[in-house]
DNA sequence: ACATTTAGGATGATTTTAGTCCTATTTAGC
DNA sequence: GCTAAATAGGACTAAAATCATCCTAAATGT
C-alpha cells in the first residue's frame, strides 16, 4: 500500500525514545510503551527485532531494560524502519537486477529508481539525534494551541 | 509495506500502453494483457477502476475497447497509480490533520511530510507522454545485449 | 530464593493482495 | 432481430500480511 506499517512506526518511536534518554540509560518496555503509546505486548516484539538488528541492546532480569547500541547521531530514520520492516523497495523491480525482466525496456523502472533515491535522501538525512532536537523545539514552540506569533507582549 | 501493489503497477502498464497508441484508438483487454504481461481477468478489474477514475474511457460491445480519456501529456504517473490504489500516504499521520494526535509534538511527522513531497515531485513529474518517449529510446539503445557504445562502425 | 525483566514461540482475528470465474449488458454488423 | 464481440460488475477464493495477545523460558539483581 506504499505506506509504512505499524511495525516501522513503532520502531521509530522506540528508538527515538531511547535516543532521548541519557547515554547507556536503561528503559523498560513498560516505560517506552506508555510514553510512545504502543501496545506493550506488541512493543515487546518490536524491541526483539531492534535488538537482533543491532540497533538496540538489552539486559535481562531485574534492573534490566533496553538502550541504544550506537549513538543517536549514528542512527538514521531509515535504519530504524528497515530494522523491523526489512529493506525498502518502492517497487518489486528495485529488489535486484533481474527481479523484473521488463527492466531493460520499461521506462517506469528508472522513475522508481529515482523516486526511491529521493525518499532515501530524506530518510537517511535524519538521525535520531536530530529528531530529538527537533522534538524539543516542537515542545517549546507549541505548549498549548495557537500561540501568539512573534514577540508575545502578552501583558 | 511501503511498496506499490500489483494493482498500481498494472494500472501504470495499461495506461502507458494506451498512451502509446494513436489518439482515440481502441485497445482490447486481450491486447493490453498480452503486451503488458498482466493476467487478463485481473486486468479487467484494473481497467474498470481506471474508467471509474476518469483516466480511461471504454466502449462496450463488438469493436469496443479502451482508450485514454485525456492526452498522454496530461496524465502523470502518480495519477495512474492513485487511480487504482487510492491516494498515497507514506504514513497514516499524513492522511489528514488530526489522524495522528501526536502530530503536534512528533518530530518524525515533518520528515514524512518532506519525504512524501519529494516522492510526489518525482511521480508528478513524469507524464505518460514522457514515459512513452523514454520507452522508445530504451528500445533503440538496447536492441540486444551490450551494444557497442558510440559510433557503431560495424562494417 | 525471589521478584523483575527480556526472549521467544504459539496463536488468532482481520484485512489486504492477487487473482479467477460467471453472468449481465452493450454494441456493431449482417 | 440475431449473433458475436466486448466491457461491466459481482461473487468467490487462497495465501499472505497486519496487528496484535498470551504464555513459558531464561537471565539477573537483591
Amino acid at each position: 500500500m506504499l505506506q509504512i506499517t505499524r511495525d516501522g512506526e513503532y520502531a521509530v518511536r522506540a528508538v527515538l525514545f531511547l535516543a532521548g534518554r541519557a547515554e547507556g540509560a536503561l528503559s523498560l518496555i513498560s516505560e517506552i510503551s506508555e510514553a510512545q503509546e504502543v501496545p506493550k505486548s506488541y512493543l515487546s516484539k518490536i524491541m526483539q527485532h531492534l535488538v537482533r538488528a543491532g540497533l538496540v541492546k538489552s539486559r535481562r532480569g531485574a534492573r534490566g531494560g533496553f538502550y541504544l547500541a550506537r549513538k543517536p547521531e549514528e542512527i538514521t530514520l531509515r535504519e530504524a524502519i528497515e530494522a523491523v520492516e526489512g529493506p525498502i523497495f518502492l517497487n518489486v523491480c528495485l529488489i535486484k537486477k533481474g527481479e523484473c525482466h521488463r527492466d531493460e525496456f520499461c521506462p517506469v523502472h528508472q522513475v522508481w529508481k529515482e523516486a526511491q533515491k529521493r525518499l532515501f535522501e530524506v530518510l537517511d538525512g535524519k538521525t535520531m539525534a536530530q529528531l530529538v532536537i527537533d522534538g524539543e523545539s516542537l515542545l517549546k514552540k507549541k505548549p498549548k494551541k495557537k500561540s501568539a506569533r512573534k514577540s508575545p507582549a502578552s501583558v
